[in-house]
DNA sequence: TCCCGTAACTTGACAGTGTCAAGATAGGAT
DNA sequence: ATCCTATCTTGACACTGTCAAGTTACGGGA
């Protein structure tokens, strides 16, 4: 697991990808907090200061992490969004349940990348990765915009539904059993999302 | 600012409040990982291990912390629900409101308590909190949920949206410029789920 | 083929962290 | 006045990120 692959020294940047995919191991196993440039290090059988040459800092190695997380992200859209051709409303649809998809396969990444922390906003890779998912967004819900109304309007809307029921279906797992309640289906919620969208278009 | 008041030892347990008064201070400060006992302890005035006495790690600290967070939260939202005082529509809105205020008044503590950090979820005093907070949204909510459907759906429904805008919003600042667009005020977006639970309550 | 410049690491050090064990001390109870 | 115990202190250890300086191996030019 994570083994070193040889002692040379790679001129192809190998080493720089074996270290996030430590750190999105590390991410799982530990936690979003126990992220550790030594023990990623040590993962791929480099040396304790190795990473800090590839990556200037620990956010330089949390900005890579975050990066691929996003890469993920408008990847699980993309997915869902490719196997429903139909109408504008299933399209919609599609990314939010690839929304979804990837909060549950990937729930270390999803939680770090929402998480609050301060990631390297001058990163490329980060940036482009990151406009990427919300230009998914954006051109998905293009179609359901009611003229004379914002097109924000509806993209936030969208987005903070579908991104507050994952938050919270994430978290929700470790809270109190005191609090503990039965959790709805997101189809269930998006239901009246749907609705009052539908009830948008139709009248003009 | 945040002396030791003294070289006294409290039976009261008031080091432990100054504690968490020294926490929020450097959350605020440092941001969410910026945490640190010893530095919690030096704005005290107290010697490095003394928080590990009464807070078992640097978990029952940050347990601490949220369940004050947690606190004003829950404050926040009753604040505005005691200002209005009429429809049950205009109570649903004011606890958003309520939630609002609190991401914006308190935006380290905010982005802390939903930062899918770990905390103690034996804590008396945080589980406390947080289920006072739901509990208010949740008798808020009661009188929207239509017959024939289960409370929860409502529930989540108008929680993940406010939840969600406010996470978004309070992370949207740090975001890249290229990605940065106009952003929609929260009524504007709480229109469209005033109108789909408005049909809700009226068809039976 | 040799060689050498430089990218890609390694080694070592330092300050800071959480956490535990053991000692000290103050303040209320007797 | 004495003791007891909750409350803190002191000291230590292993771990962390980060920097400076040294080392090594790869690739291109002779």
């Amino acid at each position: 697991m994570s083994d070193k692959s040889g002692n040379s020294r790679k001129r192809d940047g190998s080493l720089k990808t074996a270290l996030v995919d430590a750190g999105v191991e590390l991410l799982g196993k530990r936690g979003a907090d126990g992220l550790s440039l030594r023990e990623c290090a040590a993962m791929a059988g480099v040396s304790h200061a190795a990473p800090g040459y590839h990556f200037k800092n620990l956010m330089g190695l949390s900005t890579a992490i975050a990066a691929r997380g996003y890469r993920l992200f408008a990847e699980a859209m993309t997915k869902r969004l490719e196997a429903a051709e139909s109408s504008d409303m299933d399209r919609l649809a599609a990314i939010c349940h690839g929304y979804m998809d990837y909060a549950s396969a990937h729930p270390d990444l999803f939680l770090f990348i929402f998480s609050g922390q301060k990631f390297n906003e001058e990163d490329e890779d980060f940036c482009q990765h990151a406009a990427h998912a919300y230009e998914i967004l954006r051109t998905t819900c293009a179609p359901m915009v009611p003229p004379g109304t914002d097109r924000e309007e509806i993209e936030v809307l969208v987005w903070s539904l579908v991104h507050g029921y994952a938050q919270l279906s994430m978290t929700r797992k470790k809270d109190n059993p005191k609090l503990d309640h039965s959790w709805p289906e997101f189809d269930q919620v998006f239901r009246h999302l749907e609705r009052a969208l539908s009830l948008d278009v139709t009248r003009d």
